[in-house]
DNA sequence: ACATTAATTGTGT
DNA sequence: ACACAATTAATGT
């Protein structure tokens, strides 16, 4: 399989020699482009995904008001993979989220029943029970943003995130996609981005923003 | 090079 | 929240 070398660098700490093996034996690779919805609503999972390379967005849909609203709850990143394919996989339910590609993305399919049989190497349980642990926290973490913050800080609080994944302080992205993301309205997302790059939080151009030094 | 159009961003109510 | 103005990018002639 292709980028075989990377999935080692990545996993070799993480899973036992024999375990490394059958995963190459048996996952699915595949790439993704930005933007590409990996899981839609509703849909059944079969798979559950390995990320090598790249991010994914994991959305979740309003369920009241139709509109194809949305709000982000996290970032997928390489060493990752999706807690709710996890729990969709074993409950045989159907998915609760959105998964979209932040970015060009490379990552390794498994399928279910090969991740029930994998319970029995201890590095394969570690690794599905960290998973929940890390996505319990952030989750709590993206609660207590929503909750208890203001807009304005939620909203540096995303840039920050979409910085740190892209691996740039220069985001190409529109008012409206933030909007989207955040679940507020554009109007909103252009009056308090004003806001911040007053207080010298970020400098923005037409379809980029700049973040600056905290 | 210019005009037209669409998309993005700004502002006032 | 809405409507509309202003600005910039994209495209055609």
């Amino acid at each position: 399989m292709p980028y075989l070398e990377f999935f080692l660098e990545v996993y070799k700490g993480v899973f036992e020699e024999e375990l490394l093996q059958e995963i190459i034996e048996n996952a699915i690779y595949q790439e993704i482009e930005a933007n590409e919805i990996l899981i839609d609503f509703k849909q059944s999972v079969s798979h559950m995904p390995l990320l090598l390379h790249g991010a994914i967005k994991v959305l979740r849909e309003d369920e009241a008001g139709e509109e194809g609203a949305e709000l982000l709850l996290y970032f997928i990143e390489k060493g990752n993979t999706c807690v709710f394919s996890l729990s969709c996989c074993i409950g045989n339910k159907q998915s609760e989220i959105r998964a979209i590609a932040e970015m060009d993305s490379k990552l390794l399919l498994i399928p279910v029943q090969k991740m029930e049989d994998w319970m029995r190497y201890k590095g394969w349980r570690n690794f599905v029970f960290n998973s929940y642990q890390n996505r319990l926290d952030e989750l709590l973490e993206a609660i207590d943003i929503v909750a208890f913050k203001k807009l304005d800080e939620r909203l540096l609080v995303y840039l920050k995130e979409k910085a740190r994944i892209s691996g740039s302080d220069t985001l190409n992205i529109t008012h409206l996609e933030i909007s989207q993301d955040l679940y507020t309205s554009r109007v909103v997302v252009s009056r308090l981005l004003k806001g911040l790059e007053s207080r010298n939080k970020l400098q923005m151009q037409r379809n980029s923003i700049r973040l600056l030094e905290a």
